[in-house]
DNA sequence: TTGCATTGCGAAACCGCTTTCGGATAGCGT
DNA sequence: ACGCTATCCGAAAGCGGTTTCGCAATGCAA
């Protein structure tokens, strides 16, 4: 079991049988009698041989591997998904014992080098790209690629691709329906850039939302921010100096509603009492927050393993455009989504008035 | 820059050289002339040509890539520095332009089963562990395949392989010298299984801290638990259930800190007034938990280019032994750590004298 | 016994690139 | 004119597998 490791050339040797006839007898080819097929596998683990991948897929004409793309993050904070996406689509691939690349790219000129240096060098079979742009370049470049690939997230028009999403829109419909179902009129949104796709969704639901519930959709109360917990500090700060601030805000994404809980309670208000506040992504690490984050919740292992079989289904000639699947958030009830707390509402009406 | 990938052959006849010709040319070699050099680049260059990495690597006999394992979590929760390692060990490997593999095992005897099968088909040149147990099946199993590595974390015998660790025992030392400098006299730690070796190096520097400050090491005050959230709850209840509970506590991770706060808080305690609490790990998260926690930080992607040049050097035939570095975690503080508060000391002896 | 299909394996070619080796051409001195 | 050394490139072999093809040995029927 130790050593350097063993070619199927002194398999061969050592069985008195020639390398091809052990390939085809290790790969149960009907033309190799069941005896000698037994012979060569019980040989074959005796020794511990272990067919060289390099060789294999050289032979083969695949590489058996599929890359992922880790986002550039402006925040730290903002990687936890990437760990359980990863184990997700690990699993996937694990079935047909493929591999997992990962890369990172720092700016987005890199990022483009990388995939076409990825798939023109015969290093992935497939790729897997997370949060796109509403027009994203490396769709374009990869399509141009003729690489087969699936996108965590969508574009602005989706239809020639394979993609997993949740469903941003319906998320932040169901997460103001429940707000306006608290007594809340007054709900803003903390958004990302809308340079992203998701934020675009997330924004579009907000306001068919509020409109659908009779609400006006006032543009003061639409904030957007860097994509992290100091972006939503800053909208939130944005929005509780206006005149007549908020009462309840939902937030692309858990960590800027962690910034925006800090830009409340830094007003020696209560997130959740004073001001509710609504997340997205359903982290983990909400049960910790102060309070306790109420979010959007969606499971990312899940997400990867769906995208993984996808990205296989597609590489075995699936139609991409038959791989298309929206998924439901969850509403995750946690601490920060209250009534509508009267007393703090004329508190804030009265700021208004002397100011 | 569309369609398939163009190989060396279709190169060479379109410069009208023969295969090797052009292959040396592009590897610089000092037989081609600066002239034909030249020209076979620039052609190169014009038609996209990139190198089939199975072929070449098939050829050079190395897979010019490394593979990280990583680690089966207990609780979702604790997976936030996977993300900045692999960044960063991305950077350090993408300077030659190696790949990073990564697998994901769910069992133990799968994960030896990855290893093995990863070294012995050529697909890795070199594997990255983290959070080895004391004495690591991983780590034999590594060596008897005569693969190099290195460990992110440390074994009880440490000596004849390259790692990369945050010094635990140093860390619980500053973490207990500082809340004794705080007056705390009662100064629990909360620990992982000793399996780990960084549980047992953090329990090892929690003891020596405490003897040194003139203390008593009381075996009550010592809990380990499960290395998740929950765990560090439960830890913290029993700490409280105390006759004579502690005034802080250490935490090996952030993580059982959050569950110990919530442990705190729901006795209507208050972290970092009643009890002091500081965590391990320095997570960003940390800034938005109630209170922010204080904690020994660590630049998880900083170990990731370490590992990374680390283990190409070894590839490259350095010694492992010459590759080993102990990084000192910084003391972050945020709001758990407070002075001994007399007024909540005396209550808990006054609940003491009661039950 | 001959004839014919089956069975089971070896021979050869190939995947795309690297590297060693040898030979043709050019450049130089004499 | 000759020989000699450099210079530059082509020929061939090899990396470790897979796959197509063909042939020898066996089985069976006649």
């Amino acid at each position: 079991m130790s050593g350097k490791p063993i070619s199927l050339k002194v398999l061969a040797a050592h069985l008195g049988l020639t390398v091809p006839t052990v390939s085809r007898a290790l790969n149960d080819y009907a033309d190799i009698s069941p005896s000698t097929r037994e012979r060569v596998k019980r040989a074959a683990d005796e020794l511990g041989y272990r067919a060289n991948q390099n060789a294999r897929r050289l032979s083969l004409g695949t590489p058996e591997t599929v890359g992922y793309l880790m986002p550039r993050f402006s925040s730290a904070i903002a990687q936890p998904f990437v760990a359980q996406l990863l184990q997700g689509l690990g699993e996937a691939l694990s079935k047909r014992s493929w591999d997992l690349l990962v890369t990172h790219a720092d700016s987005s000129k890199d990022e483009l080098n990388q995939i076409e240096r990825m798939v023109r060098s015969g290093r992935v079979a497939g790729l897997v790209i997370s949060r796109p742009l509403k027009n994203d370049p490396r769709i374009r470049l990869i399509q141009d690629l003729k690489c087969p690939f699936v996108v965590h997230g969508r574009t602005a028009s989706c239809d020639d691709y394979a993609w997993y999403d949740v469903d941003g829109e319906d998320a932040f419909i169901t997460a103001v329906n429940h707000l306006v179902g608290l007594a809340h009129s007054r709900v803003a949104f903390i958004g990302a850039p809308l340079q992203y796709q998701f934020a675009q969704d997330r924004l579009n639901g907000y306001q068919i939302a509020i409109s659908a519930n009779g609400l006006d959709v006032d543009a003061d109360l639409i904030q957007i921010a860097d994509f992290s917990d100091d972006g939503g500090e800053i909208a939130m700060n944005m929005l509780l100096d206006l005149p007549s601030p908020p009462t309840a805000v939902v937030c692309v994404s858990d960590t800027m509603a962690f910034g925006a809980m800090a830009a409340i309670r830094a007003r020696g208000l209560i997130p959740g009492v004073d001001v509710s506040v609504i997340g997205y992504d359903g982290l983990k690490f909400g049960i910790h927050s102060n309070p306790p984050l109420t979010s959007m919740a969606q499971p990312q292992a899940h997400a990867g393993r769906r995208l993984g079989d996808m990205l296989l289904a597609i590489i075995d000639g699936d139609d991409p455009a038959k791989h298309q699947e929206l998924q439901r958030a969850q509403l995750l009830r946690r601490k920060t989504d209250g009534p509508l707390n009267v007393a703090s509402h004329t508190t804030v009406s009265f700021r208004e008035e002397h100011t």
